[in-house]
RNA sequence: GGAGUGUUAGCUCAGCUGGUUUAGAGCACCGCCUUGACAGGGCGGGGGUCGUUGGUUCGAAUCCAAUACACUCCACCA
């Protein structure tokens, strides 16, 4: 036999995968099955594998193949995502690298360079998906940017802009001061950093007074336009009507009154600067104040900065500090800890700034999509728990300012002919927007130099939302063959930390553009985390390479090792002894199919205890693929591959093997060995899905498989009815073999030594089973008695009895401790259950089953009792 | 500040609408086995008063309340 005594995945994956994508099993097209798409959450295209894609796209890949082997017309697309921030930074940085400053180059020469970035690691990451084994129709595979893509993208953008849903709007943005773009209110994450609430006295003018604020930023000051006090505020009673000068500046701002100022925080006054804080803005619109940006776009200090004018935020910040110290108009520091907005692209600080940017109305858009979850439940969320985060966020849903100020990405259609607030149109072509342009205009002499389209590009997710639909061409063709039967998909399997910036979105547009959800289910997964429980970061230097990881173990034992600790919904502590245990276990079903493939087949008759065995085995599996169906069917994925993984190694190789196994280099009867593999190609089924490398591979070796044969395109087993009886029955005589196998151990007997065991049968056990036993505990004989053996051990099962006669002496002390452990344990139960009978209110409302169960337990017991009284009666 | 989720063996988790043996699994741990598919294995074993305190109930890990701790999300007052 030249089967290799290790699994050797290495060999073995490439292999298959190649088999597999030759004969396009991966590919789907719509036929009279039943479609099960899944959409795949396009990663950044130049993005590398991490642990959090590996888990996502493991689990999409186990229901993928399952449906597949179900019979349904499986289609899972790929893809990526051009990421507009991320990859125009990584563009701009490398560039930099090369001398070239993006400023310097025209548009076009800088899309260029994107572009070829993009070909050129564009593709890494879906090869990388491919050694994982994920089974993605790759003839399928799109980018956010391919031409059909953008059209989708900007056609949606001009209909909602029909519909009156984007507007262009002068607003307080997050504002990038590194990628110099705004991002979405998403975009921005809120770090708790230590810093100083800094006390400034303010000058009043014509007056000797002094008003103290607070403030965190004391850069800010030279953009203050007033100071606000609290009207109810009797402390400030005298400053109503007067005015403040500015430090530095010497600026005389008028001190104003709002009910906004809390009185107890700070000093209780508030220095108001409108263009650098949202509720400032606010409050300088209610009080008609002017607006004084002092950032540039890299928030250094413009003009307004006077002598810090070029000078970096956070440098200037320390160095008007100084000033204000020397020139006494900072009475105190203190610690102050607040929380911080940062980029969640460039982690840099944010800074709230006012800037046009366009638009889209939320709040109706919504609204179907809240239903859609929460009231129809047409959109199903695995786990539960995150519909309450989703229906905060969307209930509160806040306008969506999707323009970014970058060159990566769908540009903005909207084409300005005049300086006027209004004088733009928007259109899908240059040629298009000059027609519109002149009918908006009333100016028929327009010509297309004339007009000049936005600068500025559309969010990332701006086109991922569209995701489920333009992928199958549903935006530009609504009608199409494929959206109409893909469309919704049935599962989407991504991270909570995106169900806002993506997934709620996608609901969105689902029923905006279709009319219909994009999908039945979302499964949420857990964030991939160290032992530590420390997020895996490329900063930390905790997250395993996932290539080395595959190359270590076996992408089966990687996807195993994954999948095992990950309960739905919850994070997952990774940990690479979990890829081992995978490991092991895909060479312990290796190791299996050597046993089986090693037996030399006779006609010789099939041995009782074979036949049980594969009749106990029948009924088994189909109580286990029960749990299996249950689990898949609430997404409980890594209990599904527990139970798996328990069938396989305990029912299968430790039980059903061992009973079958002929002896040493002795043939197996034909029958027993026909059975076997019939019931080793379905569980190599139930393992498909989790393990398709080595259950592909096994499953060739077992016979000669033409393509259509292979078990990629094979079918799941039928559940079929089992007698629970049989399931009992052997659960008996598995206790029986333990009793055995611990007086083996504790007489140090070993296995090939024959015993006799003699039975005292008070449960009405058939001898059925009786072949399994002497098979398994090597015993010659049992014999039925009716009195208790003397100087022999025993053991009990339930209140049979079983004696095993030794040799020499017998040691009656440890027989009898330990039957009178076992009797205060049975004691101790009874005595629970008799409690509970005793209580007159139990047996009267309690309902009859569970009175009769107790009934029948305390029975089991008391007989047990009188079985151990017994036998220590005979010892004593 | 608001909301949510969780707290069960050393670790990670099951335990669904309260009652199937005085709580289960996997891993880890501890013994003993160079047995002939597999030492990446076999056999056996130890280990939890189910966060705390009350309450409802004939009966609570399971329901309710309070409390502590942990985590997550949202909002944000200088």
């Amino acid at each position: 036999m030249d089967i290799p005594s290790k699994y050797e995945p290495q060999i073995v994956e490439d292999h298959w995968y190649n088999y597999w994508m030759d004969n396009k099993y991966f590919h789907s097209i719509p036929d009279s099955r039943k479609p099960y798409t899944i959409v795949i959450p396009p990663p950044n295209v130049t993005g590398i594998l991490h642990m959090g894609h590996m888990l996502n796209n493991t689990i999409q890949d186990v229901l993928i193949r399952r449906a597949r082997l179900l019979g349904l017309n499986a289609c899972w697309v790929p893809g990526t995502d051009h990421a507009s921030i991320a990859t125009e930074a990584k563009v701009v940085a490398r560039l930099k690298e090369q001398g070239i400053d993006k400023k310097d180059i025209s548009r076009e020469e800088f899309l260029d360079h994107a572009w070829e970035w993009t070909h050129e690691y564009g593709g890494v990451i879906l090869e990388q998906l491919k050694k994982l084994g994920c089974s993605c129709d790759w003839d399928r595979t799109k980018f956010t940017m391919d031409d059909d893509m953008s059209a989708s993208v900007i056609k949606v953008f001009i209909d909602l802009f029909d519909k009156g849903l984007i507007y262009r709007g002068y607003r307080m943005v997050n504002w990038d001061p590194q990628a110099k773009t705004t991002l979405s209110d998403e975009e921005v994450i809120y770090e708790e950093r230590k810093g100083e609430l800094y006390y400034l006295a303010y000058s009043i003018e014509g007056s000797e007074e002094k008003v103290t604020i607070a403030t965190t930023r004391p850069e800010t000051i030279l953009g203050d336009t007033a100071i606000c006090i609290n009207p109810n505020d009797d402390r400030f009673r005298g400053l109503k009507g007067k005015k403040a000068i500015v430090p530095i500046c010497n600026r005389v701002i008028p001190i104003i009154e709002d009910e906004y100022v809390t009185m107890e925080f700070g000093t209780g006054c508030l220095k108001v600067t409108p263009a650098h804080d949202e509720n400032d803005k606010l409050l300088g619109e209610k009080h008609k104040l002017e607006t004084i940006d002092i950032f540039n776009e890299d928030a250094s200090l413009n003009s307004f900065g006077l002598h810090y004018e070029g000078m970096d935020r956070f440098d200037a910040r320390k160095a008007i500090v100084k000033e204000l110290k020397e020139k006494g108009f900072l009475t105190k520091v203190e610690p102050y800890v607040n929380k911080v907005g940062t980029s969640e692209r460039t982690k840099v600080v944010i800074e709230p700034r006012l800037s046009d940017q366009w638009f889209l109305k939320m709040e109706n858009l919504a609204k179907p999509a809240l239903s859609a979850v929460l009231e129809t439940r047409e959109v199903k969320f695995y786990p539960r728990k995150f519909e309450n985060t989703y229906r905060h966020w969307m209930e509160n849903i806040r306008d969506w300012n999707i323009s970014r100020q970058l060159w990566w990405g769908q540009r903005i259609p909207a084409y300005y002919y005049g300086d006027g607030e209004n004088d733009f149109v928007v259109a899908d072509s240059l040629e298009a927007a000059l027609v519109k342009a002149k009918d908006k205009s009333g100016n028929a002499g327009l010509t297309a130099e004339d007009l000049k389209q936005d600068e500025d590009v559309l969010d990332t997710w701006f086109s991922s939302w569209l995701w489920p639909i333009s992928v199958f061409g549903g935006i530009m063709e609504p009608d199409n063959k494929e959206v109409t039967y893909y469309y919704p998909t049935s599962d989407l399997v991504t991270a909570p930390d995106i169900l806002f910036f993506w997934v709620a979105r996608m609901i969105i547009a689902g029923y905006e553009f279709r009319g219909e959800r994009p999908f039945d289910n979302v499964y949420l997964t857990g964030i991939v985390r160290d032992k530590e429980r420390r997020k895996m970061s490329k900063s930390l230097g905790n997250s395993p390479d996932a290539l080395d990881l595959i190359s270590k173990f076996g992408a089966d034992a990687v996807r195993v090792g994954l999948l095992l600790s990950s309960a739905a919904g919850n994070d997952l502590l990774f940990d690479e002894a979990l890829c081992q245990q995978g490991k092991n276990f895909a060479n312990k079903i290796w190791n299996a199919f050597r046993l089986v493939k090693g037996w030399e087949i006779t006609e010789t008759p099939q041995p009782e205890s074979s036949l049980k065995g594969i009749e106990w085995y029948a009924a088994r599996f189909n109580q286990v693929l029960t749990e299996i169906e249950d689990h898949f069917s609430k997404y409980r994925i890594s209990e599904a591959l527990m139970a798996i993984y328990k069938l396989v190694w305990d029912d299968f190789c430790s039980w059903l093997l061992e009973i079958v196994k002929p002896a040493y280099q002795q043939p197996i009867d034909k029958k027993s060995y026909t059975a076997i593999i019939a019931i080793f190609e379905n569980n190599l089924k139930l393992l498909h899905p989790f393990m398709p490398f080595l259950s592909e591979e096994i499953w060739q070796r077992i016979s000669d498989r033409k393509p259509s044969e292979a078990l990629v395109i094979s079918s799941w087993p039928e559940l079929e009815s089992f007698n629970a009886n049989q399931i009992r029955a052997f659960e008996f005589t598995a206790e029986v073999i333990s009793g055995i196998r611990n007086i083996r151990k504790e007489k140090n007997i070993p296995l090939r030594e024959t015993l006799e065991l003699s039975v005292l049968n008070k449960e009405g056990i058939n001898e059925d089973w009786d072949v399994v036993i002497k098979k398994l505990a090597n015993v010659g004989q049992i014999n039925i008695v009716t009195e208790a053996v003397d100087g022999a051990l025993s053991f009990r099962v339930r209140s049979n009895e079983y004696f095993i006669p030794v040799a020499g002496m017998l040691d009656i002390e440890a027989e009898i401790k330990k039957i009178r452990e076992e009797l205060s344990y049975t004691k101790g139960f009874l005595e629970s259950v008799n409690k509970k009978l005793a209580n007159e209110r139990f047996v009267n409302n309690a309902p009859e089953s569970v009175v009769t169960m107790e009934k029948k337990k305390a029975a089991d017991a008391e007989a047990k009792i009188l079985t151990l009284e017994k036998s220590l009666s005979n010892l004593e």
